[in-house]
Parts: C-alpha cells; structure tokens; sequence
DNA sequence: GCGTTACGACTACACTCGTAATCTGAATTG
DNA sequence: CAATTCAGATTACGAGTGTAGTCGTAACGC
C-alpha cells in the first residue's frame, strides 16, 4: 500500500520539544500564534520559532494546513504517546528497563512528598479496580 | 576563594554517560580496561572511547590519575546524582516538576506490572516507617 | 497600482555529538 | 641504542541543534 500516513519520525529536540508543548495545549495555530506562546518563556524571536516548526514538519511531527497565504500548524502525534517514548528512553537508560527502580529512586530522593505518595497509592488501588 | 575543586560540569551526552555506566560499575579504569567493557556492547573502538574519556575529563565529569605511562579514570560525580539529575530533568520537562503525575503516567501507561506495583507498594510503606 | 507587510523558504553559523584516524612521545624489547 | 608499541593528545568530519537573518512573493492599505 502507498503508505502516506504514519511515520515516527525522528526524534524531538528540547527546543522543538517547548514548539510541540505549544501544540498540544492548542491547535491547530499559526506560526505567529506559537511563536507567542513560546517566544516568551523562551526568548525566541520568531524567526527561530519558525525554524522549529519547519523542523518538526520535516521530522513529521506536525503537519500543516494551508489557511489562506499561511499555515496553522497541528502536532501528528500525541503528547501521551511522546511522553510514554520519552519515560521510557529514561527507565532504559538509566534503570535497566524496570519502572519500578525509577520510583524507588524518587521515594529515596525525596522528590515525592507525602501528597504525591498519597496520589500514587490511589492510582494503585484505582489501577487494581 | 580560589576555586577549583568541584564544577558541576556540562551535561553528559548519551554515549559518555556509557563510559560513565562502566566506570561507576568498576573504578579506577584504565582507558583499555574501560573499552573492553563498553565497546562490547557499543560495537565503538578504543579511539572512540578514549574520546568520551577526555570529553568526561574536559567536562570534570571524570578525574585521572596517572599510573606510571598512562591514566586511571575515575568517576567525579555519583551515579545516583546523575540519576537523579536525569530524573529531575524529565519530570520538569514532561510532568511539570511533578513527580506523582510521572507514575501515574507509568501505570496508565501499563509500564508497570503486578510486580513493579507490589514493590513499590513495598518502597512506600519502607519509606512511611 | 504601488509601497509596505506578512509569511514561508532558504541560508547561516557556531557548537555538540558520534565516531574515528593520526600524531607524538615515552616505555619496552632485543 | 634502535625498533616497535602503547598511551594520551590532536585533528577530522558529517549530522543535528540552537538561534537567527535574508529572500521572494503574495496580500493589503491607500
């Protein structure tokens, strides 16, 4: 079949990273609407921000609409499924593939506080129901 | 005062925090011995090794000592630290500086089985005491 | 219609990374 | 002592990144 659709791309740097964040809070934009978003926390001239979205079409990461002589941008892929990638490069990396030693390390840096501790312990009995 | 221990450094790039990997398993190393145990797996040759190790060294990531003619590598910084750094890095990019919503991501994401749950229920009831 | 904009496309450029090869000097071997 | 070898230092070099500037063209304001 002439594929066309789908394709993982390559992967997200944490520049374009910050472009796609703009996206997935809302889409489809315009250049200049990222660039607003973005530009601020950033620092970015718009010129750059335009860079990164060319990437990140390029890279089939976001996929563009013609809207008269300009674009709306709109990310192809989930942020739940970047995120799951992401994760699960770190727990590779860094702990063999096991998730479970990730927590292990945030309990024991304290990075979780007893709210956290709290929450993960519902989404555990929830996850059991 | 005049500086000049500690310096956090640069960041570590993917293929030096595998030269990292292999010296926090054994150390001091020498650049051979530190090959022969990652270009292995990497499939690198011991020029591409002893690059790392001095990008490590330029980076203070890893100290020397010489040993007669040559040089005994050692890691400067803790792997734990790394780890947590790493950690800390992802949960602030994908998670919002939350560490909860993490997990609760693995477990939806179904990243953790039965096992990793009971451990961690165990982790957590450790961490109570 | 014509100058001014607004946009995307193309070009730029220094720096990091992955992956080595080569150079240089010292040590070891005959 | 000369030849070989081994180790670190230096150099290489293309791809990717961060961060823009410039070009060409189509639209809009008057």
């Amino acid at each position: 079949m002439t594929d066309q659709p789908e394709d993982p791309g390559e992967r997200i740097s944490e520049a374009e990273h910050a472009v796609m964040e703009a996206l997935w809070e809302a889409s489809p934009l315009t250049a200049t609407e990222v660039s607003d978003r973005v530009s601020e926390a950033r620092g970015w001239s718009l010129a750059t921000v335009k860079t990164l979205l060319s990437r990140l079409v390029a890279k089939r990461a976001v996929a563009t609409e013609p809207d008269g002589r300009r674009f709306l941008y709109s990310p192809t892929i989930e942020r739940t499924d970047y995120v799951d990638s992401e994760s699960r490069r770190l727990v590779d990396r860094l702990f063999g593939g096991r998730a479970a030693p990730l927590v292990a390390h945030l309990v024991e840096a304290e990075a979780l506080n007893e709210d956290d501790i709290a929450e993960i312990e519902r989404l555990i009995r929830e996850f059991r129901k």
